[in-house]
DNA sequence: ATGAAAGCGCTAACAA
DNA sequence: TTGTTAGCGCTTTCAT
């Protein structure tokens, strides 16, 4: 059996139900111009009876908007975006907003044919997650056709808008940190150097060894991708290496698993072997033994800022008008716990044990 | 300065520009009817010229279709749901669709009011993902109308399609192994038990009890909520009872940490005191000491035969045809680890040591 | 094979 | 205050 479909009323209907003109109908649904009580009252009672609710896409094809946000992320599957989007969603949705979503799997022409494919559907405004590609004269482009882009934690230069997590002083207070216990061989673990974040943390690391007079082992600084798989590995080239760091800087939401797994295989023991810093507070770094200790930020709160950030330029905030560009600065706080020792004498870095050798081989 | 904005060209510059009319430049883009070779290669050129791509609303405001899909979820800040989504977004994404993305909070109020909002912005399709509401009148609703459906773990009863996770045989294996082991005294945790994986969960948990002629001690069948909080102050309650579990099977992505949290509070160990079977391969489970014992499956998977059935009775896939419902239904497995051992009678579990009483109440 | 024209559902001018 | 009408950009008959 093939229930019969009734076609979806439309304003015309509704119009006709309510003895009034589409016109008026329009106008009662609106708000605008001037209706009379009767009118509203009539257009509604009927709308409501034939269960009537406005086409979206007739009206983004006559008032030129959509209602909709493009947001384009790197990698969904990352659970410290997931975090991002949903606050952006949910701050969106209030507002009446919807959301398209697309990932970029952190390939700028891919990038590049999502945001085609979003002003197609003519997004009312694109939300841009970081991307290898940090282009200033895409930001124009998109930003002289009048379409709002916010960034997160990417640079457009000055006249993108944006929020962006304080990553280099989160670096350096974490750096200072371990520099303080006495390790002087630190690993720096993060993705990607281009983008925005990867080098905002390896100035900030930088510069807290430079406050001591100190330069960092650039071999120790490994930022090329995020993925845990490499993340072990290169933990484990690392720690098999001459001289292999005393402390480990994770600085991706990935890493501290691979990185914890590295040392297992190595047969090294946290924090007396070495000492491990992660981001972004995660059950792992709470739940794991020993404790770990956390650069961390509100992601809500950035998801919220770019929300926030985005419907400020977007009608009805914005009514019609250019707004300035504007950053947020999201700073970032650490958690102690028990990851980090000291490094002593008594512990040469130099020469892991037998044991610890013939368990990495294997 | 304010840079010239340019209005973006539409099909009758295009056409003028080729020295066609509309018609045949529309003609020669979608290929269809039939136009000259000469007038395809001269549209093409004046399109490329101009920049001209076409108006994406425009075309749905002709043809009846939208090109995007809805997802409705309930909780995108899921990990494991994230990674649902991605895989979902990513399959629809080569076949050119486009993901509009929602969360329901779980509340089916909201879930109510985001398919409205949809299907005013005219979405092909809809994929929903578990909520509380399984009503299949709604699934009735949204059939008669010709909008298809997909669902995520949820009974949409004979009409509906969907995949489902193997949740009866998966806790029915966990629950079979923890009581090979001797236990019998064993909690679950899983959220609501309105929602078809709890439902599941609970039938294979007490299938297995019976199985041996057992019956599953109501009071540890714990499947409320889902969030960590509560994982971690249920599994405290179930701990100092008086006749606490010796095996705790947590059924949601984010019991584990709550649970392992509690025991650690408890002064408790895995699995010398209590055995531990965990959900859905995370890097904790993978990570803590000692490894959790996991019950998994892949989640990629589950996102891409969603999208597949989806893309299946959309065009061009379908051609206006109603493609008759069909049901995926995903294995799991188990990840055998080191968070169980036997429940054995020099480990009595009614009498928590002093110390970890001690530990407990701060 | 091509052009002319209708019209998708709605809003916004303009008239009345 | 209300009705009428002209499009928004595109696809699709229907003639030619």
């Amino acid at each position: 059996m093939k229930p019969a479909r009734k076609a979806k009323p439309t304003i015309r209907d509704v119009a006709a139900a309510a003895g009034v003109s589409v016109g008026t109908a329009s106008r009662a649904f609106n708000r605008a111009g001037r209706v009379s009580d009767a009118a509203i009252e009539a257009v509604q009672a009927a709308a409501l009876r034939l269960g009537y609710a406005p086409d979206a896409i007739a009206q983004s094809m006559r008032t030129r908007t959509s209602g909709v946000v493009g947001l384009l992320v790197s990698d969904l599957a990352n659970p410290l975006y997931a975090r991002i989007v949903n606050a952006v969603e949910a701050r969106l949705q209030r507002d009446g907003y919807a959301l398209l979503l697309a990932n970029t799997h952190n390939d700028s022409r891919h990038e590049r044919a999502m945001i085609d494919f979003f002003r197609r559907r003519r997004v009312d405004g694109l939300i841009l997650g970081p991307c290898e590609s940090e282009r200033p004269e895409m930001l124009d482009a998109l930003l002289a056709q009048d379409l709002p882009v916010v960034a997160l934690d990417r640079d457009f230069g000055p006249a993108g808008s944006g929020v962006h997590v304080d990553h280099f002083h989160g670096a350096l207070q974490a750096t200072r940190y371990l520099l303080n216990l006495g390790h002087t061989r630190i690993a720096l673990m993060t993705p990607g150097q281009t983008l925005r974040p990867g080098r905002e943390r390896i100035a900030g690391f930088t510069d807290a060894f430079a406050e001591r007079g100190l330069k960092p082992e650039p071999k120790l600084i490994r930022a090329e991708r995020s993925a845990m798989e490499f993340a072990f590995s290169e933990a484990l080239a690392l720690l098999s290496s001459a001289e292999p760091p005393t402390a480990f800087v994770c600085l991706g939401t990935r890493i501290l698993a691979g990185v914890l797994q590295g040392l297992r295989h190595a047969g090294r023991s946290v924090p007396d072997d070495v000492s491990v810093i992660s981001v972004g507070d995660t059950d792992l770094s709470q739940l794991f033994s020993p404790a770990i200790t956390s650069l961390t930020w509100d992601f809500e709160a950035v998801g919220t800022a770019a929300a926030e950030l985005m419907l400020k330029r977007l009608p009805p905030a914005a009514a019609g008008q250019a707004v300035e560009p504007e950053r947020i600065v999201m700073t970032t706080q650490m958690v102690l716990r028990e990851s980090c020792g000291p490094q002593t004498a008594s512990r040469p870095a130099k020469a892991p044990s037998a044991r610890a050798r013939q368990v990495a081989k294997k």
